[in-house]
DNA sequence: TTTACATATCGCGATATGACGATATAATTA
DNA sequence: TAATTATATCGTCATATCGCGATATGTAAA
């Protein structure tokens, strides 16, 4: 693949449109901290509340949009439900954004 | 650094706050459009406004936004205004999103 | 010094999103 | 079967965002 020039091909405007709602999905705080987590780990929706420090309901709900969009999917246990990565370019993003903002240098 | 275990730290709930604010200003398609164009070359507000079939009044708008939370910085040339990427993550970040969302298989 | 041009800002109405209490469903335990 | 627990959904209200016409600012050309 030959390097970005000005005349490189753009992505289109149908991707682009997806791909903004991919990312207006994944921009929430508590939203980003709940894939950080599962990316990490397996954890119930109440456990994951707790991680935010929000009501489980809430935390059901942010699962939905992101499971809306194809960024989670979810498995039922018992009564309760465990979520997962989707999609595998999730953790090149949260690496980007780790890259970008852990430290807090600025 | 070693591989991400359950027990990996989290990044803060401010960092994550700051990276969704970030996200959300990315998250549009003119925007991401934009940053694209940017990524590839030199283009003045009214270029870039036509490359996206708005009016440039929006472009400008669109690109004030970006600037406002770091994406972004500008130079004036006479009567024209030149932005330029001021994020060197956001290169990493459109390629990730190229990765994912061009060839539109899904 | 008028006129035209490029960019920026303002204000408004429509729509979307976020937070949350109330309630519902479904699985487990008493 | 009744009570409890885990998760999900609904309705509402406050706030934010989007698109856009109108207008302002600053620069260059006539």
């Amino acid at each position: 693949m030959p390097a970005k020039r000005k005349t490189a091909e753009l992505t289109s405007l149908a991707a682009l449109e997806q791909a903004a709602e991919c990312l207006k999905t994944l921009a929430h705080p508590h939203r980003l901290r709940i894939v950080q987590m599962l990316l990490r780990g397996r954890y119930t929706v109440g456990e994951l509340a707790e991680a935010c420090g929000i009501p489980s309901h809430m935390a059901s709900e942010h699962l939905r949009l992101m499971q809306r969009c194809g960024l989670l999917g979810s498995e039922k246990e018992g009564r309760r439900a465990f979520y997962h990565i989707a999609e595998p370019h999730l953790a090149d993003i949260m690496n980007c954004i780790e890259a970008r903002f852990d430290g807090g240098s600025n």
